[in-house]
DNA sequence: ACCTGAACACCGTTCAAGT
DNA sequence: ACCTGAACACCGTTCAAGT
């Protein structure tokens, strides 16, 4: 890879953050490039898709909440990290614009796959809350995930901010015990 | 209303209904006015923002589910009726797409406040539910609305349709029981 | 190998001109 | 009083031409 494409890439990548905070993942992405100051050919070039530039610009988040749930199942009892970590996404959910979007985005065409990420590490925290704790054995990780995006997704669109999606967030962890 | 008008206007929500069906409630308003045979101009004069095309494209939905929730007030048992509702719901924004999208639109400026319309019928059954069954008191009404939604939601954009629904939805009402 | 930016087909929206 | 449809500013996307 040419260094000025390389440079290209990270401004894009850059940019593209700040104008998804400010106008949520729906951003033009014309704008984007306008705003980098390159062509909208050369986005295009590094990001075929919008998918692959948001997966790209959310991959740190991803990954970083992948760790936290990696810690959570070495170190918290299994009701508990449940518990936490779907806190930690609904925090990361209303911080940022275009993130619970971002989280169910799919696919190996998207160089990161977010979707994927996200699912194995929350996998390994529902089975052991399933084999241990007291969390209801019907439902799986998909359901799990559509419930606390859902969540977060509702938290972000509505007032009340945090108070209501700890309230909804308790209502949705409540069911899932048996 | 000159006749024309009238006649325009129910052609266009005709051919709304149609093409919403069919692409979603994001579908192109240049589109719905093409096929209805009929100037842009014309379709907003009708209905000036796309929400007030929405709002009049799902009333009669909304009315339907209104009087469902008078019905259950009348008949059923307070956690029953509001399953029962819930499910209703449910069933409708899988039918439709852009139901659930709609059911959330408010405000004076529509012609018709679904959101209001929803919020009132539903919150009968909640106080109900919370007064004498075993329904937590804390959540209030635009938590129930957001929650139901919230399955909708998901349950329309997943694969596993109406078993992953029920589930989802059967872990939300089991959350909300005290 | 990579970038540029004009070009295309679309979109939502407006408004002067018609009937 | 209502409709028409050309027009405008935008969008996503492509691709010949450049370096």
């Amino acid at each position: 890879m040419r260094v000025d494409a390389r440079r290209n890439r990270e401004h894009l990548l850059t940019t593209a953050r700040a104008v998804i905070a400010e106008q949520g993942p729906e951003a033009s992405l014309n704008e984007i490039a306008r705003r980098a100051g390159v062509g909208p050919g050369t986005l295009y070039r590094h990001f075929p898709t919008r998918q692959v530039l948001l997966a790209a610009v959310f991959r740190d988040r991803v990954e970083t909440l992948c760790a936290r749930a990696a810690d959570l199942l070495a170190h918290t009892s299994p009701d508990e990290a449940l518990a936490l970590w779907s806190r930690d996404v609904l925090a990361h959910a209303l911080t940022d614009r275009g993130m619970s979007a971002s989280m169910t985005l799919g696919g190996a065409e998207l160089g990161f796959d977010c979707h994927a990420a996200m699912r194995s590490a929350a996998t390994g925290l529902l089975l052991r809350a399933q084999r241990e704790g007291r969390t209801r054995p019907d439902v799986d990780i998909e359901d799990l995930f559509q419930l606390v995006t859902g969540v977060a997704l509702a938290a972000s669109e509505l007032p009340g901010g945090l108070d209501r999606a700890e309230r909804l967030l308790s209502v949705t962890l409540a069911g899932l015990r048996r």
